[in-house]
DNA sequence: AATGAATGAGGTTTCATTCAT
DNA sequence: AATGAATGAAACCTCATTCAT
């Protein structure tokens, strides 16, 4: 980011029209991936991300217009994979279901690529975004929302700040858990959980039984 | 850092002893702290914190081997300010009071300077940590793991885990509250208890009477 | 100008204070200098600058925060040496007398380097001007005019056009004779004087017994 | 150009004989003119026309073997116009009628299209120019020399020198004009013509009456 | 003939760091 | 102790040109 000057072109510079292209991208893409993973941020140069994609760094510039245009593509990328699996939890019938699914996609998802997808969390809020990082950023928002209206949810005030807490409390717990190497996806799923259904209100199902405990 | 080359040499290269070079040291974190501030991570270089502080390049180099030497010393100053108010929240009775005053330090520590809160978390997480700054971390690690088992606190199992959690759900909610430009204190506070009470299996005092009751 | 990025940037970035960095300013400028002439404007790179000057890159850009501000500052030298004989030009009596000492000292400048007076038109008229070099021009902008107001000197209609168009075509005529190697200053002087003094309506005075020769 | 390696390929690669391929080359050369007066000598690139044009870069290359031969042709095209008319000036029976035609006719030319005749002529200069550039310069020179030597020019000693002379006073004055947006065919012409005039030593047939009758 | 994906040398510029003064 | 001029690796990015399809 040091020497950025572009602060506008984030949009691909040209659709890639034949399958060659398209291929160029998807490894491209990847390539940024493996970089952001092994070397982190300050590793990652558009320079490296061509040697590594075995493209040459003018292609790189055919296809994304900026480095942060690149960044934006991952970014997209990954959360267009996480989008999916929330849509799946949204189908669930009650909010809690419905917002234990998402916990759980969350963390499938960041133990994917534990490393990857913390840094993505940290570009996301450090770059100027453009359009297509907004828009799958506003998607996640708005799937959080919908969740959060579902029966049996007893926090209903300020969605959009629910939401946006919600994501927030997930984010950092499993970006962290990542940050330690954790591997339980299980363990994982209970604190995550503890720390959302106690932001909105929901006494968890399994635990209702013992709730007099104190 | 980009084109950082001395990785190990994170502690000061001399430890100022006299009156004057202990005010110097103060002015360059300071400066530090405002650029950071002003212009962001892109935007903090050594230059301009020399500049900002009104010593010489050369004179900041005396003190702070490199930049995440800096860097560090910032987390470290920022971090003792919250020390001190978590020792103070650690006095409190039980640990419903010990939490939520706890929860509050944070809040007023981040809304004092928002921006430099946000932008040093992420620093701490991104730079390869020295001596110095690891201590505070641990030290705030400790407190909230002391003030964990006070009485009151219903979750006693993995306090390391479970103190790591907390920091993390309080640091990730505050910053975001940050970096939406919020400044209610009050109604952050509750949120933030919502989610760390909820997580520790505290039912908050004062919402027991109203739903506890029966 | 290919990647130029800084549009604004044209004053100097630092100014020197120790005789060391005036002397480097110097340098450079004359390594600027000799690089436009040898390989003109597309040859022109501020590392074969920096290079010839025997300086690192970085400290060219300590002194000149852009290409552009170079090429600027080096224009401002150049034109201020005219300057400073046009200043002289305009203490003649007549109107006559001034003109012709003008264009002497526009003969004079544009012989001592031919190629680098005429490159730097090129450039002055396709930079985005700074101040300083803006400056430079207005000044022999201001001097002709002056010039033009004297005894002498029929044409006294537009003094600005007038002006405009009297430098125009001694720059055009002078650069010329560059580009195809003339040496006869005189020469030059006459063919200068002969355009110049018809467009003002001056029957040069050497020339007017013989005016009536057709 | 920056990165033009290849510097003796000038003439047409190919020469174009089927109608498609004079359409083509006809379109590639007009997309060059208006980019270059869109966007100037740095906007100017081989894929920027070739996109305007509507062809593949390709294509570009199958009739431009370099970016030089791309613009010496869009040289070579807009002299001819210009050619034209400067042989219809010479029909003219006197010298200051043939001369005054020329320089309407110059003016007429760079008034259609002021900015692209205005970076022509710097390119012209610029360029290591090819056969065809060479010989169309040549033409207007000779045409010049021409027009020279009609009754009526006082100054007939060095044909070659006074055309040359004439040729950039005019272009100097017309493109000056150009620069400052001015739309006076009439007022600019009476302006070159004091210059070119004053030149040759013609007294304006115009003005005679009223100062050298007495 | 035409396409357009790919190339890569080379451009401008930054900034952490050193060291002579 | 302090200064600040100097360094230079390395970053981002462009564009003339080639060549497989």
């Amino acid at each position: 980011m040091t020497q950025q000057t572009s602060e506008t072109r984030r949009a691909p510079r040209k659709a890639p029209k034949q399958a060659r292209s398209l291929e160029t991208v998807k490894i491209i893409v990847e390539a940024a991936a493996r970089i952001l993973e092994e070397r982190g941020h300050d590793g990652f140069s558009t320079n490296a991300v061509a040697d590594r994609a075995g493209v040459s760094i003018g292609s790189l510039y055919q296809y994304f217009p900026s480095k942060d245009a690149l960044i934006g593509a991952l970014v997209v990328r990954e959360t267009s994979l996480l989008i999916e699996d929330a849509h799946a939890a949204a189908e669930e019938a009650t909010g809690e279901a419905a917002v234990g699914a998402f916990i759980a996609a969350c963390i499938v998802h960041q133990f994917r690529r534990p490393q990857l997808a913390r840094l993505l969390d940290f570009e996301e809020a450090r770059l100027p975004l453009d359009a297509d990082t907004r828009r799958v950023g506003k998607e996640i928002q708005a799937i959080t929302i919908e969740l959060l209206k579902r029966p049996g949810i007893p926090w209903q005030q300020d969605g959009d700040v629910a939401a946006r807490d919600v994501v927030t409390i997930i984010k950092g717990l499993v970006d962290n858990a990542g940050l330690h190497h954790e591997t339980d996806h299980a363990e994982l799923a209970r604190r995550v959980e503890r720390a959302v259904f106690g932001y909105l209100g929901v006494v968890p199902s399994r635990r209702r039984g013992s709730r007099n405990d104190g």
